[in-house]
DNA sequence: GCAATCTTGTTAGTATACAAACGGATTTTG
DNA sequence: CAAAATCCGTTTGTATACTAACAAGATTGC
């Protein structure tokens, strides 16, 4: 009664979360292929995952970056043409294949870690402190 | 100083934004997915301000709904195998296609929209209503 | 100890996304 | 009015994303 705008009839877009979300996501991907040209978000978190988790299998470190199966062999494909991972078979489970950072990959990291950030913080610089905390909290407590 | 996760050195991945927003998207594109079967996000948001809009050329329905033209094109294109939109030639401006929807979109739409509404409910489920306001808010002012 | 089950990585198929380049049409400008 | 700039829709190429199916290897249960 009191929400107009949930009436089942009509439908503002602009209203929805998820297109607003799409948006938001939208404006953070050009934001950080401006500061971080040489690799895509995906790719970065990739890289850094591996850096932090030292060796990892694929699908593992898919899970650790929330990607699935099939999208991690992409983005890994491409760390390595890159030369900035590398893969060995290992030796206790022949399924698995062990990835390393290659020492390219890991000082791409170094240099790039500075940029990411500074993508994080030009993301959130339209709200103040407290509202990026704020923000950060409700955003955290829908997945 | 008081803050020690900006420390460039270390790269918290769970912290970034980008990352739990696009976890966010990925949680918003599931239920979507789950409620309304028939369309995916996209193809129901350019149906809906198709329906809104009346008659638009592509370009211009694409700007509505945040797409770029060819990302636009793939969505019509499977928009108009569904039978939900037609299109034909505009008189006045020969470079354009006037897109319509189809009393079949048209029905899709209407039948559609609840569910739609449901999405976004479901979404923004964890938060209270106070916290949903919020979040919107915060939200909107990242575009 | 072995059959049912699960895991790992791969492939194919579909659907966003965006950049870049293109030809054709229209508008702006000088 | 003609040249320049812009807009329209398309295509190509690359990069996520997820589903579904698969084969080979590892684990579990009984």
């Amino acid at each position: 009664m009191d929400q107009p705008s949930t009436k089942d009839a009509d439908y503002v877009l602009d209203q929805q979360v998820g297109f607003i979300m799409r948006q938001a996501n939208q404006r953070h991907l050009a934001i950080f292929a401006r500061h971080v040209p040489d690799l895509t978000p995906m790719q970065f978190a990739a890289l850094a995952q591996l850096c932090a988790l030292g060796r990892v299998s694929q699908n593992a470190l898919g899970r650790a970056t929330a990607m699935d199966a099939a999208t991690i062999k992409g983005v890994i494909d491409r760390l390595r043409r890159k030369g900035y991972v590398a893969s060995a078979p290992d030796p206790d489970d022949q399924r698995r294949v062990h990835l390393t950072a290659t020492p390219d990959g890991l000082a791409a990291f170094r240099t790039l870690t500075p940029r990411a950030h500074g993508t994080t913080a030009e993301t959130l610089a339209p709200l103040s402190d407290a509202e990026q905390a704020d923000f950060l909290r409700l955003l955290s407590k829908l997945i």
